[in-house]
DNA sequence: ACTAAATCGTACTAAAATAGTCCTAATTGA
DNA sequence: TCAATTAGGACTATTTTAGTACGATTTAGT
C-alpha cells in the first residue's frame, strides 16, 4: 500500500497540533488529549521528534514541548524522516549495500529517480501548509528551488 | 521508511524482466531463475499480477506468462496497486472510514492531495521506461495529461 | 484416451516488523 | 525539598509479511 506506519501518521498529527498552537509550551499530556492518541505513544513520538531536532523540550514543572522552528520551515518529509529514517520506496534507495542483488540490478537507478520525485513532493509541503484547510501549492518557491531540469506532475 | 514491501519490489523486477523479453512465453521457473527469486514466491507474484490483468497466462505444457499489454502501457503504479492494493500514504487516503478520528481530523484533505502527487509520479513511469538504463522523463505527456492546476516538482 | 508439464487456488507456518506499555532516571520550577 | 515533567530504555503483544506446501485444473503431444 506504500504507506507510512501508523506511528508516523500520528506524528504528523502531533506536529500539526503544535503548528496550530505556536504560542506557549505544551505537555505530552495535553497533546495526547487533544489529538486523541494514548499518552505513552504520544510521549514516544515527542521524544523521537525532539531527538531529530523538530521539537524542543523543557523539563520539570511547567515543562513541555514546542516547535523548534517555525511551522513554515518544517516539511512533511522532515517529520517522516525523523520517525522512520531516510525515505526510500525500495531498501536500496536509502540503504546502499543492503541488497545482495545490487550489482546485477537493472532497475535501481530508475527507482532512485522515482524516489527523488516522491521525496521532492514531500519536502515541498510544510507543516504550515498542512494546517491550512487546503494547503496552497507554492509554485513560485518550487520554481526557484532548482535550476536543474524540472518534471511537471499533475496534482 | 515509506517503503513498499519486498514482495512488491520483487514484483517490479519480475515485470521488468518480462518487459525486457517481450517475445514468447516464460514459465514461472525460468523467471524465478533469471531474477533470482525463489520459485514459490515468484509464482505467487505472477498469480497476483495475472489476477490484476497485468500479465496473461497459458496453462498446460508449453504454458507460461507474458505481459498482457505493451510495457509502455503498464505503469509502476499499476504494479504496486496490483500487489499492495490501492496506494495510500495514510490509511484514510485509500480506505475511507477505516480511521475513527476521521470526522475530527484536520489534515486528511491535505494528505489526500499529497497522495495524489505521489500516485501521479508513479503513474507516469512505465515499465518500458524502467527497462531503459535511465528512464527519460516524458515532460510533454505530463503536460498534456491535465488541464487542471499543475504543481511543478524538482526531479 | 492417456500422460506429462505447467498454471491456479487456497491454506498454512514461520519470521520479522510494528505498536504500544511500563519503569526508572534526570531535570526543573515553585 | 517536593511535585511535575521529560529522557531513555527494556519489554510484550499484535500485526504484517515472507515463504511453503499441496491438490486441482488445464493443455499439448503421443
Amino acid at each position: 500500500m506504500l504507506r507510512m506506519s501508523k506511528l508516523t501518521d500520528y506524528g504528523t498529527v502531533v506536529m500539526t497540533y503544535l503548528a496550530r498552537n505556536p504560542n506557549g509550551i505544551h505537555t505530552a499530556n495535553e497533546i495526547a488529549d487533544e489529538v486523541s492518541v494514548a499518552l505513552p505513544t504520544t510521549s514516544k513520538l515527542l521524544k523521537l521528534l525532539a531527538r531529530a531536532g523538530l521539537v524542543a523540550a523543557t523539563r520539570g514543572t511547567r515543562g513541555g514541548y514546542f516547535l523548534a522552528r517555525p511551522a513554515s520551515q518544517i516539511s512533511i518529509a522532515d517529520v517522516i524522516a525523523a520517525l522512520e529514517g531516510p525515505i526510500g520506496l525500495t531498501e536500496c534507495a536509502s540503504v546502499p549495500g543492503a541488497c545482495e542483488q545490487e550489482s546485477g540490478c537493472t532497475v535501481r537507478g530508475n527507482w532512485q529517480r522515482i524516489n527523488k520525485v516522491v521525496v521532492g513532493a514531500l519536502q515541498h509541503v510544510s507543516l504550515a501548509e498542512m494546517v491550512a484547510p487546503i494547503f496552497p501549492v507554492d509554485v513560485s518557491r518550487l520554481r526557484n528551488s532548482s535550476t536543474r531540469r524540472v518534471a511537471a506532475l499533475t496534482e
